[in-house]
DNA sequence: AGAATAGGTAGGAGATTTCCTACCAGTCAA
DNA sequence: TTGACTGGTAGGAAATCTCCTACCTATTCT
């Protein structure tokens, strides 16, 4: 859990995850091609995705395909539940002001 | 928004919005007496949380109250949306399947 | 078998993060 | 005004992150 926050940190696999989520599984090198960065970079990035269970790898030949796991992010959505909860609130409280005003 | 994934990378910086969200708006003190750590650092993930417009600060006397600010989490939870499609699919397919079982 | 391809690991440089101690500024109370 | 209190800034050490180049392994094609 602690390592999903951490790794959607990053701008290159908050992308990387886009990209999974529009096209599907995808071996690196398709990936990489959208990327201005070395392939040794994706690899780590890649890998940080799969320890945080946000991919999983699935060789096929000599290449690697890598689909999206989104459970993980369920749990990210789990844990902003509360704050939800909060921010309801404070729309409510704001429509109630607004309907208390004249001239609306 | 980068900045508040960013933010969020943090356990001590999670750990301080739980706070805030619990308890409502409070002094610095306050929240540090529930870490094992120096002020200045607690100062410093303040800082992050509130430059990550999750916080607001007001100075009351010589203390400073921070309060949950909880707008750009909205905005992490939008983010989230179109994986949260993503996932209630699997669910429903996983769902199917368990519906095709014979046995069940 | 030998060459080409896909993608990983090793190791390191530079930036950033996260903590610390020391100190400073503003506020309040005697 | 002096002393206590709240909480910040300055600066630095150690760890971690993010990128790189160089190289290795496994697979496929000829």
């Amino acid at each position: 859990m602690a390592d999903v926050f951490a790794a959607l940190a990053n701008p290159t696999r908050r992308e990387l995850l886009r990209l999974l989520l529009e096209r599907g599984e995808q071996p690196v090198q398709q990936l990489a091609d959208h990327f201005d960065m070395r392939r040794p970079s994706l690899s780590e990035h890649l890998r940080v995705l799969k320890d945080a269970g946000l991919v999983t790898e699935q060789p096929i030949g000599r290449q690697r395909f890598y689909a999206l796991r989104p459970e993980p992010l369920r749990e990210v959505s789990d844990w902003l539940g509360p704050y939800e909860r909060f921010w309801r609130a404070r729309l409510a409280d704001l429509r109630e002001v607004l309907d208390g005003l004249p001239d609306e």
